[in-house]
DNA sequence: AAGTGGTCTAGACCACCAT
DNA sequence: TGGTGGTCTAGACCACTTT
């Protein structure tokens, strides 16, 4: 999915709500820094999308180049937004480099680049559990929907996934065949829901019962216990995923500087 | 430890031995960043001292004040600096915020600031073997100091750790009492070795016999097995660790964007 | 008061990309 | 060719720290 053309041709820059108070203890480039994170987080420029160049920003905010490029610049670190010289600056989409779920030791040669195939035992709509309903922020009665699924390379299993969803946003996800696809692109794609950041959480136990079964361990054997709360705009979690890796596949690895 | 005076107060700045190609492929700010690494690298300027001014970079170099400041910029955002309004820049001392060993859940209350204790189950100077002589580039024969140690918090323990150094830099060590120390400031004060950065790795493993016994564990309980590797100036290694934690005090988290 | 870094301006020139 | 971002300059003024 390419990045898409800035919005319209009209110059009309959507700025006109924002002026910048030149006497705010907050410097002007933090106060475009906030400016832009709002107009991402509420959707007006989308991820992939092109936003307005260098110097349609100085104009419309009647700053100078400079601090328009130091809020850029401070935007690209911060993972917010990409640049690139001659096309234009792009709202970042994440690419999740560092997940757990990227250091697993793959089979023969491939590298964590290639993907599981999935095989799912089982989706279904159900009252959530109390843990995942405080998460997601679900009011009462609301319901999820609740997807189970083994991951494997080359045939061998490597994970065994709890994934959770609010029916509310999600209404008819139940139905896909979702054993091929990255689950990302279609929640941005059909259900208008993009995930723009996650947390994860890791914890060594054992292999236990029908856990141990599916992953082809011995009872007793070390698996990781990781879990995923993933966030849409506005900081708001729209899916949860608990997962049971085989502890001999795993290794994380980070470098402190 | 605070930061240093600058070196001297003669106006000297050793760039002497530097200059900067206009004509290069290389940005000056690259050139000057490299320039600025190299200085540490090389120990000329040491962790945690101030190092020339802004005015006195841009005047040694010949380039303007705001290219300085873009190299310095890139630098405190890749952590090798830290700037203080009205007082200087100064060489970064890593953190180690991210450590596997920051996310081991403390007794009551307090949170991952408190640091273990630590008791010494051995420390002997031996041949290593043969993966450690490997991890710390050493030569044949070369030996290490080895330590076993148990690392606890409120009299409960926590981690099992083994501690390789070689013996031809921390000649000595064996003798000292560490088990109120912090080990890198050692290091850096009475070996000359500063740590610069590290990597760790991680994976999820089973305790069993001796080190369940220390750890307090039945056999079978899930533990985290932790490699470190640290390094000092020029990316030599001059640690390995080793490390179990009980997985039960364990929890591991990451944000991503 | 003198020195430090932090913010901001108004330019210039370049490399890259689309057309 | 015109628009994009990338580099660089030479200033100005401010806030903070030290002496």
């Amino acid at each position: 999915m390419p990045e898409s053309k800035p919005q319209d041709k009209a110059k009309v820059i959507p700025l006109n709500d924002f002026t910048l108070d030149s006497r705010s203890a907050l410097p002007l480039y933090q106060q475009i820094k906030d400016l832009i994170k709002r107009q991402i987080a509420n959707n007006v420029w989308r991820l992939g999308e092109m936003i307005p160049s260098e110097n349609e920003l100085a104009a419309g905010l009647q700053v100078s180049a400079g601090t328009v490029k130091k809020a850029l610049a401070d935007l690209v670190n911060e993972g917010v937004l990409v640049r690139r010289q001659g096309k234009g600056t792009f709202v970042a989409r994440p690419d999740f480099k560092r997940s757990f779920i990227r250091f697993f030791r793959y089979g023969l040669g491939s590298g964590p680049g290639a993907l599981p195939a999935s095989r799912v035992l089982s989706c279904r709509v159900i009252d959530p559990p109390a843990g995942v309903r405080g998460v997601l922020n679900l009011t009462r009665g609301e319901r999820v929907i609740a997807i189970k699924r083994l991951r494997l390379l080359e045939d061998e299993p490597l994970m065994l996934e709890d994934l959770f969803l609010p029916r509310a946003i999600f209404d008819g996800f139940e139905k896909k065949d979702i054993s091929r696809e990255l689950l990302y692109p279609i929640y941005d794609a059909e259900y208008d829901t993009p995930i723009v950041w996650a947390e994860e959480f890791l914890e060594p136990r054992i292999a236990e019962g029908e856990a141990a079964r599916y992953l082809g361990l011995k009872p007793g054997a070390p698996v990781i216990f990781i879990e995923r709360i993933a966030y849409t705009l506005g900081d708001k979690p729209v899916e949860f995923r608990s997962s049971l890796g085989r502890g001999d596949r795993f290794r994380y690895h980070i470098e402190l500087r």
